[in-house]
DNA sequence: ATAACATATGAATATTTGTTCATATGTACA
DNA sequence: TGTACATATGAACAAATATTCATATGTTAT
C-alpha cells in the first residue's frame, strides 16, 4: 500500500470516529456487562425488584460480594435503590439494558 | 421479610432466569466491549475494512497490541479477516455490534 | 439503650487482563 | 535464495478486577 493512501485512510477514518473520550466512556459502560456476577444480578432484576439478600441467594454468592457489585451498577446508573426499613430494594434503572442483553443473547446463540 | 416469602422469591426468580452457562457466555461476550482499545478498533471498522497497520495508526498503539486485540475480537466472532498479499484486512462480522454500540452511546449520552 | 438483623465498606489477596518487547511466521519480489 | 515488509505470537510485567473476611453503619423493635 502506498504511503499516501495509508495516511489518507488513517486521517479520514479518525475524523469520522466519535471523540476518544466518548469511546473510553463507552468501554467503561460495557465493562459493567462483562462480569458474570453483575450479569446475573441484572438478569434477576429483569423479573422484579429484589433486596440484597435475595439477590445473594439467587446468585449464590456472599452478601458482601453482591453489595460491592451493586455499587458498581449504581455508579453506572444501571440500577436504583429504594430503602424500606432494614432492607434495600434494587431495580433496573434503564430500558436499554434489556435490549443490550437481548442483542448479546442473539449473538451468542447464533 | 418472612423466611417463606424470601425462599419463594429466590426459587421462582431462579427458575425464570436463563441457564447460568448462558449468562457466563454473555458476560464473556460483553467483556470484549469493555476495553477502550477494542472499542476503538471496532469503531474504526464501522467506516470500512482496514489492515492492521492502519488500525494501529488510527488507534495510536503498537502493531502487536492491535494484533493481540484483533485475536480477541476474532475469537468472539466479532471481526473477520481477509488476507491480501502481505496484508490482513479486518472487517466487522456482525450487525448486532453497531446496534449494541448505539445503545451504549444512548445510555452514556443521557 | 441494646439486641438483632440488613446492608455497606475497607483491606488483603488471588486472578485476570492489557501492553510491550523480541521474535517467529507468512508473503512478495528482486 | 535472500531481503524487505506485514502480521502473529510468546514471555514478562504492570495494572485492574473480583472476591472474601472482618467490621462499620443504619434500621427496627423490645
Amino acid at each position: 500500500m502506498a504511503h499516501d493512501e495509508h495516511k489518507s485512510i488513517v486521517e479520514t477514518t479518525k475524523e469520522k470516529m466519535p471523540p476518544t473520550d466518548t469511546l473510553f466512556e463507552l468501554a467503561d459502560f460495557f465493562k459493567v456487562f462483562g462480569d458474570s456476577t453483575r450479569i446475573r444480578i441484572m438478569c434477576a432484576l429483569f423479573e422484579r425488584e429484589l433486596n440484597v439478600c435475595c439477590i445473594a441467594d439467587i446468585v449464590g454468592m456472599e452478601q458482601s460480594t453482591i453489595s460491592h457489585q451493586l455499587r458498581v451498577l449504581r455508579q453506572e446508573n444501571l440500577v436504583k435503590v429504594r430503602r424500606e426499613g432494614k432492607q434495600s430494594y434494587y431495580s433496573l434503572e434503564d430500558e436499554h439494558i434489556q435490549k443490550i442483553f437481548e442483542m448479546g443473547l442473539e449473538h451468542i446463540l447464533e
